[in-house]
DNA sequence: TAACTTTATTAGGCCTGTCTAAATATATAT
DNA sequence: ATATATATTTAGACAGGCCTAATAAAGTTA
């Protein structure tokens, strides 16, 4: 399946989905150009081009949405990018931190029989090392997202980090050595009205700008 | 290194590694088209600009052969080839015979930190699981061959297999069959003038082709 | 060595994915 | 409701890597 889009569309369909699945409805032109670092008049030129070939829903000045085909392989990828990811610090010692790299490239070149070895050696895992749900072998099922985002919280709430979104590497390496990791308990302390939040850890006490702690998933306790 | 190439052009220059390292000389055009699937108007535009960057030294109508530049790359990608070939044997469940098509794609993807983790998972191996010589880690050395080709031999002789060149999986996989395989020991019956041989392993007789016996390459005992 | 065959190069075109500049549609604010 | 600002699309160009058809060089043979 996944071969019948190239390389650079993929990453499309897959930048597509990621941003849908954070906050539905549909992806406007500027957004995925920031997301995918190219120019608005490239994204629309490929959305024309992905429409055509029913990959997505795309209405001029109305925004791109993923039609059936367009998800199953945005959702391929998105196994294996989840996959590989899960390999590299299971199985070659790399830090959760710096794995997003890796897998970014790799996501397009790995073979089925490859995704099906690396699983397997996984234990076939729903979740890769930032807690983001891998999608099931056939594509049918995605763990459904059950948590909140830490930035929503308020002074006083426990909560526990399920999952940390993807960022930078600087970013999550930085959070990882706060001890802002999956798995972990914080506490909020205080939320400042200019978008600051004061959080509390076993590490001690750290303020997280707004938009990082938003891309920290938790579930309050 | 390599990121100063194209995947296209590391690709040329792995397969001018190869022929070279076998034979010797220099390379033509419709020996690389030939070895590399595409036109000969395809290879001459490449080599040019390869001779260009001096990756390559070329010369209209005389052949190419590899500057220093290109070595370099050229042993990088085979060193990737090699490496990953071995890790999918020796982690991933795979056979021998399938690793190469793999290989083929993920040489030019994982990163220097990627090479590094695998090399180290396999303690730093010398040799393929084809037998292959994997250039060292600063690509200054690539172990010698020292082997003849089992289609070089006469009747009589008593062989060691000690590798069996790249070609397509469905040969390989019928000399696993055969038990053609790194390791074992065989006997040349007997050399056709038509091109054929007659070997006897301990799975009992079987015949090849000479360009098949070529491939293979072993030692007198 | 002249004729012929084989090999290689030049010429010109195509597709993909990208860009910038210009034009146009939509959204916002007075 | 109109003017202005912002977002998006259209137009046109370019580089990379490939192709086929035509031409030219090199190699071979009578």
């Amino acid at each position: 399946m996944r071969e019948e889009a190239s390389e650079s569309m993929q990453d499309y369909l897959k930048n597509i989905y990621l941003i849908i699945r954070e906050r539905g409805g549909s992806v406007s032109t500027s957004e995925l150009a920031k997301k995918m670092r190219v120019s608005p008049p490239t994204v629309t030129s490929m959305l024309v081009k992905l429409g055509e070939r029913k990959f997505v829903k795309y209405e001029k000045y109305k925004g791109v949405k993923l039609a059936k085909k367009g998800e199953i392989i945005a959702l391929e990828v998105l196994r294996h990018h989840r996959l590989i990811e899960t390999y590299l610090v299971e199985h070659l010692d790399y830090d959760w931190s710096e794995v997003h790299e890796e897998a970014d490239i790799l996501e397009h070149h790995i073979s089925e029989k490859m995704e099906l070895r690396i699983a397997n050696a996984l234990g076939n895992p729903k979740f890769d090392p930032h807690g983001a749900p891998i999608p099931s072998a056939d594509l049918s099922s995605i763990a459904k997202d059950e948590t909140t985002r830490l930035g929503e919280h308020i002074s006083g709430d426990i909560v526990v980090i399920e999952r940390v979104r993807e960022r930078e590497k600087e970013e999550l390496q930085y959070l990882a050595r706060i001890g802002m990791v999956p798995g972990k308990q914080v506490e909020v302390e205080s939320v400042a009205p200019f978008g600051m939040v004061t959080l509390t850890n076993e590490n001690g006490t750290h303020s997280l700008p707004k938009e990082i702690a938003m891309s920290i998933h938790v579930k309050k306790i």
